[in-house]
DNA sequence: CCGGATCCGTAACGATACTG
DNA sequence: CAGTATCGTTACGGATCCGG
């Protein structure tokens, strides 16, 4: 019948009634990367059947976290979204992300899919909305041999996979060495000094880089 | 066999692979309330089976979440505690709860448990150690008729299901406005004056409160 | 009584096939 | 491309049983 419950008054476990159940949150996870069609998500998740997507998608949009938009023509193909509930939800969910990063990522191992645009959406919501005020940049990422890219567009950042077109900073760096910055083990100068961190382009980009994601910490204290 | 897994090399699916599956985030919950005895999660978490319990707890053992302690005679029973990695898992929960509670608590419906002790761990959570230095208060709080308390003892704080002996503070507020409170849709000040929230206690240890829980910007700002 | 282990029915999930 | 239908497998829920 209905939907499996805790029962119990308590914003934890109504958060998970919600949103607890296996590939839920994995599914606004790449959701957060942008509109994704019904195939897109079904490629980014392999190992979720075809109908338990098809069931998931139908609940977050009946919560108030998805949304399924029709594009017009000649496009013609349905889009999935995060409607702003469900933007403050992945933000809800950097801490988790920050709390598994440096106890669990390790090395990569055989078989594990992995994606430069997800880490890339920690920095991502970590930004500096008022200082990317006027900032007209992109960030190219080069994370074990994946690329993804931020564009900051005056206030707003999308993360976009792929390479870039024309970055105006370019930043090579393994996801272990990555995690660590983040985690403050690692400090950015040594990882530049021992080349475990590249990064590439003019001085000024790499300054609003610092400032709009908020690394300045990270550069030579932990 | 062995656990499912996402197979993805991505800190969200690991500790989904860890901590997601059902009851597992509700048992830590439980543990950061202090020592837990098996009997007592049972009863706290209506609706599991002994077998997944016990489970769990092998497995959150297992991973260094938890760890089990075996009291000395006479008290002669085995308990339950959050390890350091626990602890901080606990305070990495806070901003789901916050994305919760304000989108999905509303009005407690009959039948569903409820234990004050829940809506304060969000605030312990939140302490000012620095503030709570040498501070050696207690704060009692009754939410929709539960009563629990804040024991603060010189940086450290505890929640303690029931009524306080002597408390400094008492506390008396629906989780409805609890919640507006926390979320910042509800003023402390205005809160106070159309008595949806009862305050007693001398006013230095009011003071102290508010200070070591951080809650002066909610006073009169939103 | 506490701390589980065992067993079994049900619900959720995973894989594949199929359809508008 | 965007799903639905079907079916075998796994996980969960509830009850009972068992050893210290």
């Amino acid at each position: 019948m209905g939907r499996r419950s805790y029962g119990q008054y308590c914003a934890l476990a109504k958060t998970l009634d919600l949103v607890g159940e296996r590939w839920t949150l994995l599914i606004v996870r790449d959701l957060a990367l942008g509109p994704k069609r019904y195939a897109d998500l079904l490629e980014g998740l392999p190992g979720i059947g075809t109908s338990l997507l098809a069931t998931r998608l139908k609940h977050l949009e009946a919560v108030g976290i998805a949304a399924r938009s029709r594009l017009p023509p000649p496009a013609a193909s349905t889009v999935y979204t995060l409607t702003t509930d469900g933007v403050a939800l992945v933000h809800a969910l950097v801490p988790l992300v920050a709390w598994g990063a440096p106890r669990l990522l390790g090395r990569r191992r055989r078989g594990e899919t992995f994606r430069a645009e997800w880490p890339l959406l920690v920095l991502a919501a970590g930004v500096d909305r008022e200082a990317a005020a006027r900032v007209r940049d992109v960030y190219e990422f080069e994370l074990d041999g994946s690329f993804a890219h931020l564009r900051v567009d005056n206030h707003d950042v999308a993360v976009v996979p792929g390479p870039a077109d024309r970055p105006d900073v370019t930043v090579r760096i393994d996801v272990p060495d990555f995690v660590a910055i983040g985690s403050g083990e690692l400090r950015i100068a040594d990882a530049l000094a021992d080349g475990r961190l590249h990064l590439d382009g003019d001085p000024g980009a790499i300054e609003r880089f610092f400032r709009v994601f908020r690394l300045g910490a990270m550069i030579d204290n932990g």
